[in-house]
DNA sequence: TAGGTGCATTTTGTATACACGTAGCAAAAA
DNA sequence: TTTTTGCTACGTGTATACAAAATGCACCTA
């Protein structure tokens, strides 16, 4: 097993995979621009091979489209994008929840009803951002307790690519509240283990998200 | 509009990585086993740069995994990976066979079951390879059906990624005939746009191929 | 003989140079 | 004035060279 002390020593295309990654996510790379290759192996410091390897991660990863001899663009979501992804991803969290229910320990379950619960806590004094946070670790706990490696990575990977829409998506104070309301259903049907129930909270959770970020794409 | 006769032009890695991805499903290069960077450059008449792009597109992809200084491997599938992809696929499956009932065309439909009936007239003469050929394009086709981009890219992923294991997974005759029945069920759930009966049908067929092909990895 | 240390070889990782394709602009012709 | 054609500059694609790390082997020591 490969824990704690281990020297990470990540190769430098990972890096710059990560790295270039949060810059999409966070915006500093438009939708739709261009990728400015020398101009960031400049920034980052490195040359064009590890910066190019990182590139075609990314573009199997959806984030990005390289075009042959074109260059290469930061992936823009349509409309019709987005909800195709997430009625992928409900569906996916719907099974997620359904598994967890089966698999998870009590232990696990009890962590994320705390998980929750500060949540909970980062809502009522509105702060936004850690609120943001630890909701994205709320579902990828939650799709942990699957104990299913390849749903995993796919959830995280749909996450990955609606981040910064779910961020802009939950600006109004009454779309918050409503997801709150879906995430306290969810922490109810889980600690009752009832699968359908959680898998149907989780499926309709993700529903409402269409409608709370649909004008904002 | 980017019609028919254009030239297709693909770089040199996205042929590499179409390439090294065929050697894996075809098992030339087998599970576990080393992949010979030297070696394969050689063979496929290339340079280093574009293999090393194409690997990392397989490895996002999951098909192979680059351990950073220690070379790259064919990612090998543990029973447990199987069956989690399975369970997966099954799921998207599901997904995609409920679309396809609300958003398909008629013709398409129409397809489809077409596509079925040149699938039994292969199986009633026993050829399996091109049964087996069918067989991917019937579930590719389907997914199509659901009109969801992102649930189309992810079924393929899984599926190539299983591709090999589905193959050696129908070996036996009788299980042969229960996939055809399977597919029986599909496709008049499909003709009589049921949605949760075809749902039920794509999973639970998924759900048998794990009984199928659980003794031969 | 077993275990460890250091060196040599092989293999991987990164940088850079060169070649090719694309796009934009200018000049000429209609 | 508009369209077409050729040239140029820029950016991308590929190859290769160099650096660093890992593996394997021989030799030394306990």
């Amino acid at each position: 097993m490969n824990t704690s002390l281990a020297i990470t020593n990540r190769s430098l295309h990972d890096q710059v995979a990560n790295r270039v990654r949060d810059l999409i996510i966070e915006g500093v790379l438009e939708p739709g621009s261009r990728i400015d290759e020398a101009g960031l192996i400049e920034e980052l410091g490195v040359s064009r091979t590890p910066f190019r390897e990182a590139l075609r991660t990314l573009a199997a990863e959806g984030l990005v489209i390289v075009r042959p001899s074109k260059g290469s663009v930061v992936r823009k979501l349509t409309p019709e994008d987005v909800f195709a992804m997430l009625e992928v991803l409900g569906h996916l969290e719907q099974l997620a929840g359904e598994l967890a229910c089966a698999r998870a320990t009590d232990r696990e379950i009890a962590e994320l009803a705390d998980l929750h619960d500060r949540m909970l806590d980062h809502y009522r004094t509105r702060d936004r951002m850690p609120y943001y946070k630890l909701n994205q670790e709320f579902h990828s706990r939650l799709t942990e307790l699957s104990k299913n490696e390849t749903l995993q990575d796919m959830q995280r990977n749909l996450q990955a690519r609606l981040k910064r829409i779910r961020y802009i998506g939950n600006q109004r104070p009454e779309y918050w509240a409503g997801a709150v309301e879906d995430h306290e259903a969810m922490v109810v049907a889980l600690k009752a283990r009832d699968g359908k129930r959680l898998g149907q909270a989780m499926a309709q959770h993700i529903a409402n998200t269409w409608d709370r970020v649909k004008d904002s794409i």
